[in-house]
Order: structure tokens, then sequence, then C-alpha cells
DNA sequence: GCTCCAGTACGAGTTAAGTCGAACTTAACA
DNA sequence: TGTTAAGTTCGACTTAACTCGTACTGGAGC
């Protein structure tokens, strides 16, 4: 399938440890629209989450308040839920925490160049 | 400047004609955002446009109503400036006409791979 | 002058999205 | 068992976006 496709992006694909948690609801690779990616791309937030987790991908996955985001719990759930919905990221539930890592493989292989844009964003200075 | 950069992309670039009207008033090719196109981009209606203007670009550039889409003027005003002030198309006046094309040579010097996404992309089947 | 027509401007209704507080759930740990 | 903490769910509010009808503008042509 397409999950083993290869991937001619700079962003390197960390290999998954064997025992993990069943990924919450998330669209199949091939149901992704584009239009749903780009409209979840489409938030200065979400963008930052995203660039965040492709760029400092030492460790597996991240938690929520990792990111540092100065916004409530309920506006996380929000944002991330969008980006999970989306196709954009995968989340697992490690006991207490719920983490999440960005669907390289998937994103890459229906489109590519895409996440290369993220990782070239600048944030807004404003 | 990076309006003359190399585009790597797939879609060719049309000579413009000497003489033209001054387009309509569009954000510079450095002040464009990501976030900004990609939002102007996760319409379905506005996907089908700018993809129809890359395909079919036999002539320098297009009316409104070339497009056939079946929604009231007023409606289509709307979405035709949301991708101008977005700067993904250009929009120059033709006595009564207002005619419109993609900003190719920009847009692949900001944003390489997004147009070529544009192409690749199939409208939702429902 | 006059009509015709492409497209805009304005306004209103509707829907979707972002924002957040407060209450709730649940695993971890003492 | 009781507490703590990560994150959700719910509801309400606000703001932005979409949709469209109507009226308007402004060039083309008679």
């Amino acid at each position: 399938m397409a999950s083993t496709a290869p991937t001619r992006s700079a962003i390197k694909v960390l290999p998954e440890p064997s025992d993990l948690p069943e990924p919450l609801p998330e669209p199949a690779a091939d149901t992704v629209r584009l239009e749903a990616v780009l409209g979840a791309l489409s938030d200065p937030l979400r963008l930052r989450v995203v660039r965040k987790l492709l760029l400092e991908r030492e460790e597996f996955d991240h938690t929520c308040n990792w990111f540092g985001l100065d916004r409530p719990k309920s506006s996380l759930t929000h944002h991330f839920r969008a980006l999970r919905e989306a196709g954009v990221i995968r989340q697992r539930q490690y006991g207490l925490e719920r983490r999440s890592q960005v669907r390289v493989d998937d994103l890459n292989a229906r489109f590519p160049g895409l996440l290369d844009l993220v990782v070239d964003w600048t944030p807004p200075t404003h």
C-alpha cells in the first residue's frame, strides 16, 4: 500500500516501537482529502504544532502540553482533534497522556512536498 | 527577488503580453502567507477554480463565468476575492470583464510543489 | 442620450470555527 | 482509598466564513 511508498522528503521516518496502544480513530490513508488537510493546516496554531512535531521528533511522540502553548486544555483538545480528523496526526493513549505524531508516511505518499512547506514555514511576527 | 527563482514544477509559465491593465490590489509576492494560501485552497469550489485555471490555460486568463460554476454572481465575487487577497490569483479588468490567472511564478518560488498538489487533486465524488 | 451586461457592494441569514470555563473521566501514585 | 493531574466533554459565546438576493457601477454599443 501507500504506507511503504518511497518518501523523497527531507524529513526522516523514525522506526516504530513494537507494542503500542491502538491509535485513536483516524481516516484511512487513502481517504484523506486534500481540502481537509489544507483546512487543518490553515490555522497558525495548528501549523505551529505540526511544524514542531516535524522538527523535534527526537522522541517517538509528544504530549499536548509539551508544545508549550498558552491555551486552555479544552482549546488544545479542539485543535488536536481537528488535526487528527483531517488525517494530519496520529494520537495514541499512554495512560493519562495522549501522544501525537505526524503521519509522515501517509502524507508524503499522498501529498508529496506538503510537509516540506510546513517545515519551511515561519510563524507570523505580529 | 523571488519572482525570478527557478520553478521546478511541471506547470509551464506562459509569456505575458506587453500592454495589460494594471492588476487589482494584491499582496506582494514576499508577503504571501502560507496559512492564508492554505485557507484559500481549503474550499472545494476555489480548489476547482484554481485547478481549472492551471490545467486549461490555453488563453492568457479567464472570465468568471468561463468556469461554468452554478453559483450566483455575488458568490463568485466572494470566492475570487478570497483567492486574490490570499495571493493565489491575479485579476485584471478588461472593459467589463475581470479576468483571472494563477500567480504561478510567485507561488512556485515561495511554496514549491503546492500547485502540483492542486493539479493532482480530484474533486469529491459525493 | 439609451440599453445591456459583467461584475461589485451591501446587507441579512445561516452555518462553521475558534475560545474558554467548568465539570467530568481515568490512570498513576501514595 | 484518596489525591493529583492529563485530557475530554459539554455548553455558551464570539467571530469568521459561506450563500444569496437585490441594488448598484461602469464600460460597450446602438
